[in-house]
DNA sequence: AATTATAATTAGTTTTAATTAACAAAGTGA
DNA sequence: TCACTTTGTTAATTAAAACTAATTATAATT
């Protein structure tokens, strides 16, 4: 699908709010993505160009199956390199959130997936945080 | 000193160039960073600016001293950056060195000296390296 | 229903970082 | 030393992603 990272925000930043209600407006979009509103508008009317967003003028955004789809792998990633932020590199949320927002764009999906396999065994074996960080 | 990711990109090829040789050319910094040369020309008269580097017209390209301190801890954090993941995620060195340099310019010192912990200790102890892995 | 407040859009601009084409300087070999 | 190659520079464009200001549409309130 090739997305530009800064679109990617957009469609995951939609994708977050959907997780809670049905719908999602440029207002929700601009609590998450602190940018103007133009800008966003903008951003919109390229992912419904690409039929990942379904949006009339003035109202509600919704994802198509597509947009759900590129947006959960997407979101997925995000999550795996905030968990371990947290739990290895002990980041508070919003740090964990910012960076991995940062990051996230560039990990292809073998390298997150033994990320989750860190976070999970670390949950499970304290010492082995330990033992990796001792100095 | 505030550098973008690109800038911040040239330094570090400069400062990689200058490892081997005493001086640089924009030749050698165009087998590092692919891109035309008059955008690497551009760049250079942007780190002229900053006092980051030394260049004569048609001539060499030298760090100053605050140009050697940038370009070294930038070059340090995509180090470690490549050290981890060429030892715990079994990156090929080619890719490790993509990766570092795509995500690097977002990692603080204090996160970095943690990755090179864990290099450390992954070396020093193979099997928890196992234990991370484990599925 | 009219007014006001909130939300979305349009138009035009700026910044950053890249490009190609054309040109200029430096270096090299016969 | 002159021609040729390599290297570096300039000028003019382009594209992505942001911005402000002004406008329009929708929603809410009295």
């Amino acid at each position: 699908m090739q997305l530009s990272e800064s679109l990617q925000d957009y469609l995951e930043a939609i994708f977050i709010v959907i997780q809670d209600k049905p719908v999602c407006r440029i207002t929700d979009i601009q609590k998450i993505i602190n940018v103007s509103k133009p800008s966003i508008v903008n951003a919109l009317s390229i992912l419904k160009e690409k039929k990942l967003i379904n949006q009339q003028k003035y109202s509600y955004i919704t994802l198509t199956d597509n947009g759900k789809k590129e947006a959960s792998n997407i979101y997925c990633k995000h999550l795996a390199i905030k968990e371990l932020l947290i739990n290895l590199f002990d980041f508070d949320k919003k740090s964990a959130n910012t960076l991995a927002c940062e990051i996230e764009h560039h990990f292809c999906k073998k390298t997150v997936q033994i990320m989750k396999t860190m976070t999970e065994n670390i949950k499970k074996h304290p010492n082995l945080k330990k033992k990796l960080l001792k100095k």
